[in-house]
DNA sequence: AAATTTTAGTTAAACGTTTAACCTATCTAT
DNA sequence: ATAGATAGGTTAAACGTTTAACTAAAATTT
């Protein structure tokens, strides 16, 4: 059997108090028997139980880590790899963490994720869009929370976020840069905050350039932004529009729709029109042309949400900070100077 | 504060004994007072303590999910899908899935995953190759164990594997239907059991098509499988052999590889040179032409992985079972009739 | 009718820690 | 020399469950 305290204050002649105290610093003990402690410990290979440890001080040493399934299922492994950056942060700062996926359309019969039920997480991390009357239930529990890449109503928790319209001012200049005047914009679901601010920032970066903002170069729905999605706009976009000869997408996966439908038409890219995407996923790398685009760290952004949930359990006052993590533009070949078709 | 099982039992007018009972259906309560403790139960909103139960019956209700740190950081998100599949099939099966990654070099000095020491969980499932001296350090402490995508040395542990011989098998059957008699086998490190058990099936099919196997048209060598080991390969490879006309490669990073050298000598695909890979990762889709493969179902693996430790824990005689998952044949725009070059 | 079994419950110990309360001896400041 | 602080410990309660051992009544068997 595992040995317990027990077996390390026998073997040490000590009590079980003084054991404890030398695991946890809590105490002065003489370095003498701190160094017997130690000694014995190790030579029993002593491990406290996590459940015994979790049911005493309350803490649990886990991290909860909520998103929607079709955040987390999706093929461009956004959110997955913000994930991942958390999971890696967690391994350095001692956390484990328990992922829990809710339903798109949560409501009210739904049970809550069972860690925040019986107690074992001592805080948790939501990523993306969630639906507002979980946050609601989840306010009851009064549990250290930080938001990633979405900004909750009310807006008065922790959050990581995205420097959205910076990028989005990147990429449109990157294109005006490039001497293109006729630029679209593309996007999915509009109601996605991430989405409308790249929208504000592409808006922003005409206004700056002195070039008109045309309402039927902005081509947004109510859909996921896919790569689906990316192929009905373009085809929307460019049967009306001859002229364009840029199009920033508001993400990789709508670039690639629209470059596929640029293939299909044999429009060439970049030399008849050039297209910008953001977020850099993996599959940018495969394409032919790459893909120029906005890259965001998305594991920093994981590794940052960590960092401030910690930060949050350990200073109990609910901690009101706002990290902004910069993107950056990565110039590949799909985008070219301007010339006329 | 939360309310405990003696709030449930107060207010009830029971003891905290019969909550428990109730709880867990776990000897025979009279309906009415079963009904009655419910009813507090749901109107107290509680729920029992992880950690108090799991100090009392030594289970934890979490999984550990081992694998080397190269095989999760690795671009190509093969094992990241494999965890997927097991953290889905977790929360339908009510466990949760602690994540740790170790040192592809790992060794005496470096300490056990956290949670085996203190433990925090029920079983572990282990993926992909990792170190003999894990294993070894790892049995000592006699905790359920499942292998995923390797076959541990000794091989009396519960397995699920991917049918690779099998693999080989389709793969190189459908270049020899296509009228093939060249075909490469490039593979990266072949000392890993699934590579080296895909060659198997690749000089298989040809010998039942008695077709020789000809060694100066197997690349295999010691490197991580991935794209730029596929493109040193393929140069290696067409550089000494101009009669190829078709490629197996061992997986789908490599297939990439050999075919940004194929399209750099411009040589064409399928026209010139078929190529077939193996996986089916998402960078298949973006590629052009779309990668013919042999689909590894990475999800299930995962999800039988899951369903197999726990089936250990339950019945806790160490289940020797090996489970087989099957893979199918893809066939897409990168392999076609052989022509002569 | 007596003996036995089953049902429905209670009591209290146990799980392995942390930590408040207490104690004694030694050191420090006045 | 005395009071107070500090160092270095011990004892025992507490955390919130499960479960073995027990009891009393009701149902069943003989």
């Amino acid at each position: 059997m595992k040995p317990t305290i027990k077996d390390i204050a026998k073997k040490a002649g000590v009590s079980i108090a003084t054991v404890s105290f030398v695991i946890n610093k809590t105490k002065p003990i003489s370095l003498e028997t701190k160094s017997r402690v130690l000694r014995t410990i190790k030579s029993l290979d002593y491990h406290p139980s996590k459940s015994a440890r979790s049911l005493v001080t309350g803490k649990t040493g886990n991290i909860g880590f909520i998103l929607t399934d079709d955040h987390f299922l999706r093929t461009e492994p956004f959110y997955t790899k913000i994930f991942l950056g958390t999971e890696f942060e967690a391994r350095n700062e001692g956390y484990y963490i328990l992922l829990k996926t809710i339903k798109t359309d949560f409501n009210n019969t739904d049970s809550l994720p069972r860690f925040i039920l019986n107690k074992n997480v001592d805080g948790i991390i939501i990523a993306g869009k969630i639906p507002n009357i979980l946050i609601s239930r989840l306010s009851n529990y009064n549990i250290p929370t930080v938001f990633v890449d979405f900004i909750p109503p009310g807006n008065n928790y922790p959050l990581v976020l995205i420097d959205n319209i910076e990028g989005g001012l990147l990429a449109t200049n990157h294109l005006i840069n490039l001497g293109h005047k006729n630029i679209a914009f593309v996007s999915g679901d509009i109601n996605h905050p991430s989405l409308s601010d790249r929208l504000k920032g592409y808006k922003q970066a005409l206004e700056n350039a002195k070039i008109p903002v045309k309402n039927n170069l902005i081509i947004t729905n109510t859909n996921y932004p896919d790569r689906q999605n990316g192929f009905n706009s373009a085809k929307k976009l460019f049967t009306n529009n001859k002229a364009v000869t840029a199009v920033f997408a508001s993400n990789d996966a709508t670039a690639i729709g629209i470059m596929h439908y640029l293939k299909e038409k044999k429009i060439k890219i970049p030399k008849d029109v050039s297209v910008i995407g953001f977020d850099d996923i993996e599959a940018d790398l495969m394409l032919d042309p790459s893909l120029t685009t906005i890259r965001v760290p998305k594991d920093e952004l994981g590794v940052e949400a960590l960092r401030l949930i910690v930060n949050v359990i350990k200073n109990r006052k609910s901690i009101h900070k706002k990290i902004v993590i910069p993107v950056e533009l990565i110039v590949r070949n799909s985008t070219s100077p301007y010339k006329p078709r």
